[in-house]
DNA sequence: ATCGAGGGAGAGCACTGCTCTCGATTCACC
DNA sequence: GGTGAATCGAGAGCAGTGCTCTCCCTCGAT
């Protein structure tokens, strides 16, 4: 049993295959950002990549696999961007890494749209994300978290007075400290959802549209709102 | 050329092609609704009105104007559940007022997913938003904006110190002022435009996923959340 | 009564996702 | 080495899509 792939990574096979499967990807990302999610075509990624389309089922067992892989690409493509933000400012306030953090998502954002709106525009209909995407889809959050934790433990952040809140709440809170986010008190934690949502409402705005004819200088605007959704976060007003 | 068509609204004809408009939008709106944008076929519609597909371009020059309708009205639903909200709750303070017509958004979202993600979750691929929408897509913003404007005529909603801004923001807020919310300081009309990003993010973040495993009792995290939003928004606190 | 506009039906085009079958190649085991 | 099985590409084909064009009937303004 063990034996029937002694060295799967090795044969000629197995590499053509991981190229192959890196190179649909590659067109279809390339179609992506071009075209966006719903007109991206399998027959057409296969004729480019040189293929028919019954091959590429070889790789992707149907139209929404590839686009998972994509959506994982994509939150991945993210992630790494505010990981880099994050340790790039390292030496500065918590405050200034979480607006850098900030700054980064909007900016790859504004350089990716279609696989911004892919990942959190509305979920392409019918699809339900699947186990594989949780753990790339975390990455951008977990930083966010991490720096919370960062500013709690330097003082930087203060809880201010705590609003009241149900049970559930309290007990959803308690876990996500658990998990990610060491020592942050409920009123931080409550305020760095806040700023997380106001974020992507704000990239969304931007985006989508809904500030056309009223917002001139997204970058300007974006900063604005970004500072003082900060002062707010550390420290609650 | 005026009396070509001199009772155009009474005509037979007339009537049934508004009628038939009428059952069209109903039926694309019943698919939309338990299927997604995406999974709204002109055809499938055109069989259940009994019709065949080509009669239904009659209509609708193209499944995307046939979209565009079922936008409008989506639009002109949150708009309408927003200005009742608002109205119902016109003896109370403003800034109740204000939560009031945020449940009511997050309420018409819950109920009608798929219109929700129509307007505003990502726009559907290579369509640009026409001129006839941007009315009805007002309506939400104009009820805030109005409800600012009596926020701060009663003194409920104070400015506290203006944040740093560019030129372009500041003439950006003025026109704002002008069309929108007459003497509404730059302060008020910032922190406004950061709760409906939070507002709409939020909802956006609980649509589509992003909160699964972390927030269990949805009603009550956006409950506080918008709470402790529209405190910030009053007071800047 | 007439004649043109309005509107439904049908065929057809180019495209889609996906399935199935059929050879050819390649790999693992003996 | 040779051999049998797994892998993989190609092609045909199915059901569906948006959209166009042509045909023809009916309604209504003149």
């Amino acid at each position: 049993m063990a034996t029937t792939t002694p060295n799967a990574s090795r044969t000629a096979r197995d590499r053509a295959r991981r190229e192959l499967t890196e190179e649909i990807k590659r067109v279809a990302r390339r179609h992506l950002a071009e075209h966006g999610s719903a007109a991206l075509s399998l027959r057409a990624v296969a004729r480019e990549v040189g293929m028919v389309s019954s091959a590429v089922y070889r790789y992707f067992p149907s139209r929404d696999d590839l686009l998972t892989a994509l959506i994982i690409d994509a939150y991945d493509a993210v992630g790494e961007r505010a990981e880099a933000a994050e340790s790039a400012s390292r030496d500065r306030g918590a405050d200034a890494r979480w607006l850098s953090v900030c700054e980064a998502v909007r900016a790859w954002a504004l350089a990716n749209p279609h696989e911004y709106a892919l990942i959190f525009g509305s979920p392409v209909p019918g699809y339900a994300a699947p186990e594989a995407t949780i753990g790339p889809a975390s990455r951008v959050p977990l930083v966010l978290l991490r720096l919370l934790g960062d500013g709690v433990a330097s003082g930087e952040f203060v809880a201010g007075k705590t609003p009241a809140m149900s049970r559930t709440t309290r007990s959803d809170f308690a876990q996500l400290r658990r998990t990610a986010a060491p020592a942050v008190p409920d009123a931080v934690l409550s305020r760095g959802l806040s700023v997380w949502a106001q974020l992507l409402g704000g990239i969304n705005l931007e985006m989508f549209g809904h500030l056309h004819n009223v917002i001139r200088d997204y970058d300007a605007f974006f900063t604005l709102q970004m500072r003082r959704a900060c002062e707010f976060l550390t420290q609650g007003v």
